[in-house]
DNA sequence: AACATTTTTTCGACTGTCGAGAAAATTAAT
DNA sequence: ATTAATTTTCTCGACAGTCGAAAAAATGTT
């Protein structure tokens, strides 16, 4: 709260640190350009930064014109590392990236199908992580972060799963259960959160600073997610992911994997589809894995002109509008970005959607939002969280006065 | 972005000033107690301040032990003046306040029932704010601020009412209907949103930062309106009024006097009641004035077992309350305050209304969120609405380089 | 009147940023 | 080769801000 000269200093590393991160490989120049600090201070923490092993000079490429060529800096990428797990309901990936963000190891196990045991799970999870540290030849202090997404309700302030459609109610510590095997700071994250915020980072990055200060990110698949990304006054990108796919859409609804009736995802959850378009009753829930060439049968059938089939994607659509018009009453007018499988199936839920978005009072008063569509949900995430990971050990690093922790180099 | 020696001092001078909103007499030794600051910094501060006119040394009474007595400090009440402007369905309220937030001046002009002509409207509402000027006796120009509260939808970034419950679609610009009369800063704010800011900011006040870092507060009346207050990482608190009484509840609900159908409001708002109770037609929307006597007769039958007034306020209730869960839903669990005089009938709607609360996944998770009253729904936007305004004062105040500005004293 | 006690101000040290000029490193010209 | 031109980076002194400690101020007590 109380201002300084410290926190100035720190204040003013933060600016250096964060225009090396989005700008990759930067001269003392361009730093003092981009920060709009003054050469000499860009000077003096460049210096420190390089003590501490944090920043190195990097021999300049045969320059274009004449005067004293520029020296560049960039993040030495050894500096630290961060584990990247993204648990998908087919998968778990395992990834290892350095302080610079390039991805060293990656491996890829896929899930039983059927097995819904936690415990069995996080003993595969834990010796999984294990295999990538071992792999890596680091010390397991080199790591200093494990940051995990996963479909569900994620606690805030500790790393537990409350709630997930395959575990259920079965919670899961993911801090307790990998402390014993290092170090490291242990994250856990609703995945479509990070979609959200990385689809967010992108549009900010390209038309540097992204008009419209929100966004959100609509994960159409087994389950539904959403995340919703903002940029702040000082121009970082702060996300969250509301539990949007157990939203009330009809308290008179079909039965949810969560226990409640009506929810969203009760309806438009590709179970829900399932339901509708083979008319199970309400109160019977699908099977947790429905492999989604069901779907797309029920879609090419639809496509084809079965009613009860076409009625199943409309009824779909028109939670998810309605849905969504909610989010905007509340939240104000954004645009909207779908992912997931769900995308392919688009176009026999687009009418619904959009009449349900566009029956929204401000919606009205002004215009539709965009929606835009990104295939490539699995790369959003790992990059989300990536990106979020290593903005975390950047303020991390400015705080610390002299550089014990990072000696790693 | 960027920090300096410069912002440093205008944030420290930020934290003396906020000190002294808060605390409102304060010596030199509290306020290094309280901002934690030193000294030295504190002495420089204030006599800077003093010099531009914004502080008053206050002589001491008479000290209780031994020892160099204390100086206080306060506001300087006469180094701005702002305009409080409270707008009801039944009347307007215009107040003047000092810089030490003192009222000084107070009239209120009833509104005539069936006057539904804006220019009419604001004609006299500009005449009003020039006579508050006039009886003041000030100079239009020690006016800093005209704030002003009203019910309906709020264009942000510009104090223009774009849509209300009695002039509807017709918009009004208070900036082009006063800039003529005084050269102060207009604003225009959704009055639940600042019930919803002064009761977070007692909370904070006697706790000491409130624990939950949310509160919303919902206002029955003629109209529902919301409010939500976030408590932020510096301890300020910020909040914004959704229009959730135009959230959609029911696609084919009745039809709501913002032309959509099935918003909240047209089914809990007071002619939404009333409209139940008397059976009329779905697609009929009573008259704009409806006397609160009227409900209350309502209320009386629904009392003494009338089936249909007793459903007319439980359907309400459904409506608020499931809406209530959804609004949870998205922005996680949070107290509840009501105001309004719909809290007259809160017993014949509680039970819904708790219903739909705890049909919310985090709400079943853990426990069912406060929910509280205040029947002083005037006081409460009153004094957010001036607590508002003279911390913006103080925000504009810490940048001015030099106090040209603040002069009158 | 001298002393004790508490509050406030002042002073020197320290940290941080900035502007301007010096130094460095290269290309182009002579 | 040497010199000049050019561009980049570093360094130094000036300035602004905070802090701790000591001095000064204002009162009560002995």
């Amino acid at each position: 709260m109380k201002a300084s000269t410290e926190n100035l200093r720190k204040q003013n590393r933060g600016l250096i640190l964060s225009a090396l991160r989005r700008l990759g490989s930067v001269s003392h120049t361009e730093l003092s350009q981009w920060t709009s600090l003054s050469s000499a201070t860009v000077s003096t923490i460049t210096t420190e930064l390089e003590k501490e092993g944090i920043l190195l000079r990097e021999e300049q490429a045969p320059s274009a014109g004449r005067g004293r060529p520029r020296v560049k800096f960039r993040q030495n990428p050894n500096c630290a590392f961060v584990a990247i797990v993204r648990i998908t309901s087919e998968m778990v990936q395992y990834s290892l990236v350095d302080y610079a963000g390039t991805l060293k190891d990656r491996f890829e196990e896929k899930r039983p199908p059927a097995e819904t045991d936690i415990d069995t799970f996080s003993n595969r999870l834990k010796n999984d992580i294990q295999r990538l540290i071992e792999r890596s030849e680091l010390q397991p202090e080199q790591i200093l972060t494990v940051s995990i997404t996963t479909k569900g309700l994620v606690a805030s302030g500790k790393p537990e799963l409350l709630w997930s459609p395959v575990f259920e109610d079965n919670t899961m510590n993911f801090e307790d259960l990998l402390r014993p095997i290092l170090p490291a700071q242990i994250r856990l994250t609703n995945d479509t959160q990070f979609a959200a915020q990385s689809i967010a980072e992108q549009r900010a990055a390209k038309l540097g600073g992204f008009s419209n200060r929100k966004l959100a990110t609509l994960s159409l698949s087994h389950s539904i997610g959403l995340g919703i990304a903002t940029e702040e006054a000082n121009g970082k990108i702060s996300s969250f992911a509301p539990p949007f796919g157990h939203m009330m859409h009809d308290p008179n609804g079909p039965l949810c994997r969560c226990g409640a009736h009506g929810c969203i995802e009760s309806i438009a959850g590709f179970y829900g589809i399932l339901r509708t378009a083979f008319e199970v009753d309400d109160d019977v829930v699908p099977a947790k894995f429905i492999p989604l060439k069901e779907i797309e049968n029920i879609a090419v059938r639809a496509r084809n002109g079965d009613h009860q089939s076409e009625y199943a994607f409309r009824r779909a659509g028109e939670a998810l509008g309605i849905g969504l018009g909610r989010l905007l009453t509340l939240l104000g007018p954004m645009p909207i970005a779908i992912t997931g499988h769900g995308t392919l199936f688009y176009d026999l839920m687009q009418t619904s959607i959009l009449d349900g978005i566009q029956n929204t009072l401000q919606v009205r008063r002004n215009k539709m939002p965009d929606v835009s569509f990104h295939t490539d949900e699995g790369h959003l995430i790992f990059n989300g969280n990536v990106q979020s990971c290593l903005s975390d050990l950047d303020s991390n690093i400015i705080s610390e006065q002299n550089g014990t922790k990072w000696k790693f180099n």
